[in-house]
DNA sequence: GCAAATTAATGATTTATTCAAG
DNA sequence: CTTGAATAAATCATTAATTTGC
């Protein structure tokens, strides 16, 4: 009988589908909001939580990643044998992940609607999309409903990114500035 | 005058020694229920929230490692320089990582005041102190009354280990059943 | 065909590294 | 330079595939 509910969550077919569609769009690193969208979204195809959503990207990201630099550390030197770990490819793991960066940077942050014309492309990465922490809150974290009337076409179209209010985040009641006076 | 708020938490002195002396008692990785405690007890002392509590743990116990590893790799090695990556000192890095493993151990994880004789400790680590995330919950990350009413003596002996009510967690309501007709 | 035993995937946690405010 | 905050990498642990012997 299994009594034991199973201590980790299974991602159903469909949700495993999405949740690769949404990579391949290239969402990476979803935030608060995103995560309780996307949460509330995959409730419909079954049991989850948000950090299960988290967890996913997060381990998507680390494995593609490490698959990808994986095969063109290979490609790159196929002659190379794993056995004695002198610990000399320093050189060649760098460059792997050099490339890997610019992959990276292939597929940008999530769409960035705005996008105004000023593309401070300056620099200063600016990573605080961080704060998904106010999202894993227990009080839809347990709950979530099976099914919470969402209306979802079986099409699902990658929920269109439509603002649902919450703007960029990165600013929500926190850091008031991200100013960055330089020095 | 001060309208941002400042960005980060920034501890007042009681706070720090607060948690200083908890970490020396041998607190290492609080879990929820003792976050909160913490948070709450902490919380009269001048604002804070329960994830500074969590990170600051995180911060100190890492840095105080390196701070260990860097002494004893120095003592190990003291005319070694740190000019040239030229990455030979993976062996070290190892040893010095071993050491601080055990060094860990010494003090062992919070009070088990039980400790049922059985002591089992045929291994199997168990970590699973891990549902911080519960906690993170923001009715009282972002409430936080700056003095919620604790009439904390100033002795303050350390939160007495009283388990709150909830026991071991790790196993609350999650998944259910993996069915998932394969297929 | 089927279950116990192994192996491969992958969800979940911890540790190390990095970024930037003060 | 210190340190709070955040992310990436490494690690652990459990579930699903698969192999194997019957």
């Amino acid at each position: 009988m299994p009594q034991v509910p199973s201590t980790r969550w299974c991602p159903t077919p469909e949700q495993l589908m999405i949740l690769e569609e949404m990579y391949r769009t290239g969402v990476r690193t979803p935030n608060a909001s995103q995560i309780q969208q996307i949460t509330s979204h995959l409730s419909y195809y079954g049991k989850i939580e948000g950090k299960n959503v988290f967890y996913w990207f997060q381990n998507h990201k680390a494995r593609e990643r490490q698959k990808l630099r994986r095969r063109l550390s290979k490609q790159q030197q196929p002659n190379m044998q794993p056995l004695q770990g002198a610990g000399g490819l320093d050189e060649q793991r760098s460059e792997g992940l050099d490339l890997l960066r610019k992959l990276e940077i292939e597929c940008p942050p999530q769409g960035e609607e705005g996008s105004s014309s000023t593309s401070a492309s300056s620099g200063t990465s600016l990573r605080c999309s961080c704060e998904w922490m106010k999202m894993v809150d227990p009080s839809f974290l347990e709950g979530t409903p099976p099914c919470c009337g969402i209306s979802t076409p079986r099409t699902l179209e990658l929920f269109p990114t439509t603002s649902t209010g919450l703007k960029d985040e990165c600013s929500t009641s926190k850091s008031s500035s991200c100013s960055a006076s330089t020095s």
